[in-house]
RNA sequence: GGGCCGGUAGCUCAGUUGGCAGAGCAUCGGACUUUUAAUCCGAGUGUCGUGAGUUCGAAUCUCACCCGGCUCACCA
């Protein structure tokens, strides 16, 4: 317990008033660094290593307000814990704000009733831990409070926060300190919560489906499954060059083709390409593979998996998107990518089958077409022109070119056509999706032609050739329905976010001179 | 990568025609035992993103660079 004299000769820490004419962000350190000495001196660990509390502020709320409805008198002694968020000194009585996991408990200190300790109150700031035990009462305006008998702190802070009433605005504070952001918004707090429970309700729903949820390599000696430009790296000891993984398909493809009929991954992949409001370096996906499937359950099953999502995160299959009001409830509209691009611009890829004719054709459509040299690529740009923007509620886009497609199975009705589609919201890709190629002859031949084209066309990302999994496919892979989604887009569209900076908590950015 | 906008105190922001660097919150000193953006009295905030240049004089004008935002291009 401190000693009132130890109180008193602590006030020799405290810079006068002369030395503070240099106060700035070291000074402010300095002053809390001080402070924390004079607690030390009052025989006070500023750092302890628990502190068992028995009510979160809302619990302390709930149980306060039962006792009221029952017109009892709320007598019990608890033990709450949190930050300091804000304190009104009344000169003998101290009003303080702590903020928990859960929200915020107002307590009061009064010095007839921590006698001595009261002065402990002068070693402590606002971003200061605490623990509080005491009774509640409200206050005369209402405010339930805890009037605390004892108090401990449990972790003095150095440097001060944000300021309370307009909280941290500067973006890029937020993203570079997010824990800044968390302490001081609400909605970021929120977001990142709701992206928790986004992912759990996504596991809990693949989980009872049956689906097994593996995790498969993130260093790969082939970026396969996809066109992206992957992140390359060096492993020492093996002396060999890996790559970081663009995709999870291959490797869960490889687990159907072992028996494990439903399968899925909630990881990480990566592409070393653009950063915009809708590209992260890094991102999170859902791929999922269902033997004896095909691309129509699959649009079953993600339908149901968003609106799930949906109803989960906001109470509602109808979710608010900055001006829009999405509907997510099955079913989703299916379009057909043929006819919704002839619809859009006229040009029926079907009778543009060489890269000339198809440029020729986008270029009278008024489509800048300089940065595209392959079919696939120029394809690509005139659904990203003039199909996506219409996309605004989910909806699929079915039956993509197999040209744009190598590990999609063809259409037994048309050959130049896979079964595959894509989901669009707010014209926002979410999902890719097809029925598993799984005829080995024709996925090495689709393999060899992605290689050719790459050599051809040296700017444009195709798939790789993996052996590997060629093997794999070759001992035979059952008739396949897969999936992939990001689940950073659907995080944006559940939790009302336009960026995907602020559905990741620590988004890439430019080194800044903070950084070693 | 291109275009546009921005970077001033710990935070939120002003800063006029180029003429001593400002406010609120936070901080520090003092008063105050039911406050809650507490209040009242008093005090100090500073690499004006960085570096050059123009000028008697630059937060302000010019150039280059760094970082961020929006946007276009590319990608998912």
């Amino acid at each position: 317990m401190a000693q009132l004299e130890l109180a008193a000769s602590s006030k020799t820490f405290r810079p006068e008033g002369s030395k503070l004419s240099q106060q700035n962000e070291q000074e402010f350190i300095k002053v809390r660094v001080e402070k924390t000495a004079s607690l030390r001196q009052k025989g006070i660990d500023p750092y302890p290593t628990s502190y068992k509390r028995t009510h979160t502020s809302r619990q302390a709320e709930e149980v306060f307000e039962v006792a009221e409805k029952k017109n009892e008198e709320f007598t019990e002694t608890i033990k709450v814990a949190g930050r300091i968020m804000g304190r009104r000194g009344m000169g003998k009585a101290s009003f303080i704000d702590l903020s928990d996991t859960d929200g915020r408990i107002q307590v009061m200190m009064r010095s007839n009733v921590l006698d001595e300790d009261y002065e402990i109150l002068d070693d402590l700031d606002i971003g200061d831990w605490i623990g509080a035990e005491g009774t509640l009462f409200r206050t005369r305006t209402g405010q339930i409070t805890l009037q605390v008998a004892t108090f401990s702190i449990l972790c003095k802070s150095l440097r001060p926060l944000p300021e309370k009433w307009h909280g941290l605005t500067d973006v890029e504070t937020r993203f570079r300190q997010r824990y800044l952001d968390l302490i001081s918004n609400e909605d970021a707090i929120k977001t990142a919560k709701d992206r928790s429970l986004l992912v759990s309700t996504i596991r809990q729903f693949m989980t009872k489906k049956g689906f097994i949820e593996v995790e498969t390599p993130m260093l790969v000696p082939i970026a396969a499954g996809g066109m992206a430009h992957p992140f390359t790296t060096h492993h020492n000891a093996l002396n060999r060059d890996l790559y970081l993984r663009i995709a999870t398909e291959l490797h869960l493809k490889r687990l159907v083709v072992g028996g494990i009929e439903k399968v899925f991954e909630i990881g990480r992949v990566f592409r070393n390409e653009g950063v915009d409001l809708q590209h992260n370096p890094e991102f999170t996906t859902l791929e999922s593979y269902e033997a004896f499937s095909d691309y129509n359950d699959v649009m079953s099953m993600v339908e149901q998996l968003v609106s799930t999502a949906a109803i989960t995160l906001n109470g509602s299959e109808t979710v608010r998107y900055g001006e829009e009001e999405l509907d997510f409830s099955p079913p989703w509209p299916r379009i057909d990518l043929r006819e919704k691009i002839i619809q859009v611009s006229g040009i029926d890829f079907f009778e543009h089958p060489e890269v000339d004719s198809l440029k020729t054709a986008m270029r009278a459509a008024d489509i800048d077409v300089s940065q595209q040299v392959s079919w696939s690529g120029l394809l690509d740009k005139l659904i990203s022109d003039k199909v996506e923007p219409t996309l605004v509620q989910p909806c699929f886009l079915v039956n993509y070119p197999v040209a744009m497609s190598p590990l999609a199975k063809k259409s037994p009705a048309d050959d130049r056509i896979a079964e595959r589609f894509e989901g669009f919201v707010c014209g926002m890709e979410i999902c890719n999706a097809f029925t598993e190629l799984n005829d080995p002859i024709d996925q090495r031949a689709r393999f060899e032609e992605q290689e050719m084209l790459r050599q051809e066309f040296q700017n444009e990302e195709m798939d790789r050739l993996d052996e590997d999994f060629l093997v794999a496919i070759e001992h035979g892979m059952p008739p396949t329905g897969g999936l992939g989604i990001g689940i950073d887009r659907l995080a944006m569209l559940l939790t009302d976010n336009s960026s995907i900076r602020e559905v990741i908590l620590f988004p890439q950015l430019r080194s800044d001179r903070t950084e070693g």
